[in-house]
DNA sequence: TACCACATACTCATTGAGTGAGTATAATTG
DNA sequence: CAATTATACTCACTCAATGAGTATGTGGTA
């Protein structure tokens, strides 16, 4: 099995796509302005992400000569790769604090852009899935030996990241009213 | 430049033949136990961990003969070793309130081992390092422009979490004073 | 007593994400 | 008109990490 990279930035790419066609240059400058405090690829990175879902057919790509430029690559998503994006966008994500802040909010994005009760919706189902992996990291907390001083501490300082991750859930959604208010909605 | 594993794994392992020499089997073993909500090195992992130490000289194996079952290498730090050690282990560890997780606690792990005081300290000086990312990060989000609203959400819930981490630093200053109650300090 | 699972103890080939330097050309600026 | 910056992409390499493999002793069981 390949091991994908952790917060897997593929989708970042696919979502972007799938708004419209574009470059592999383009993408990587979009994505370090409007998610500059988000992903940190390089442009090498992009072209890798890109090559790889091309391989996997999630992406076609065609090349366009340009008169007086060397060629490029006009990239546009395909059903396949719309799906896989889709389905990703409507699971909640699973995992630590810095998935959630990479992940999450990425999926916000694209899910902002689609529709007022769509985000909403995402963030509540987030935080269904945050309270029950606290349940379950709590349970684990009582069985583990007041002893084992430092995996309690551990577990303890994930449990609170995860209560914070639900508090900043809610300053989502505040910046979102807002910004739909001022965006007209 | 050599690119780093993210968290320093190589740093426990020192720690722990710091205390004396050992073998990579039972190295991994103490990590399973002792460590198993921290560091989740697989065995492999482990021996190729010991052999870049033993690489750069932190590390020195030598193979013994047994009787009845195959040669083993035991494993001692050397002076470089050492020294590379405890410079880690008082310098406060920067960045993600994972890597304070991660990296913090393992350090807190040897701390208390080697005196009550130094303990302290190293706590008192995470939470000035906490601070002042905290300080920076706060003028940061003050600089980004309030359209720019997925960016604005990540740098807060790092900051809440940034916070999160130092109320969690005085869990381990009460977690380690009970600690040396109920061991005799 | 033959068999199996498990513990000890380590090796090694492979992979693939990620890096960084390189190629090539157009546009801009001083 | 030289130098710098922007557009647009390629490629060889590295090294952390994986997972399967090697080899041997021990304890239980059917």
């Amino acid at each position: 099995m390949p091991r994908a990279s952790e917060l897997s930035p593929e989708f970042v790419l696919l979502g972007l796509l799938c708004e419209g066609h574009s470059y592999g240059y383009e993408l990587h400058q979009r994505l370090s302005k409007e998610f500059n405090r988000i992903w940190a690829l390089s442009q090498s990175q992009c072209y890798n992400i890109l090559k790889r879902l091309e391989d996997q057919d999630a992406v076609r790509g065609e090349i366009v000569q340009q008169e007086r430029a060397p060629d490029r690559k006009l990239l546009h998503i395909t059903p396949a790769g719309q799906k896989r994006f889709l389905d990703w966008l409507q699971t909640p994500t699973p995992g630590s604090s810095r998935a959630i802040r990479i992940s999450f909010l990425t999926r916000l994005y694209f899910a902002i852009k689609d529709s007022d009760e769509f985000a909403r919706n995402i963030i509540t189902d987030q935080k269904h899935e945050i309270q029950s992996t606290l349940n379950h990291l709590e349970n684990t907390l009582d069985q583990i030996s007041p002893s084992r001083v430092i995996n309690r501490l551990s577990l303890q300082l994930r449990i609170r990241q995860l209560r914070t991750c639900i508090e900043w859930l809610d300053d989502c959604q505040s910046a979102m009213n807002s910004y739909i208010k001022r965006n007209g909605g």
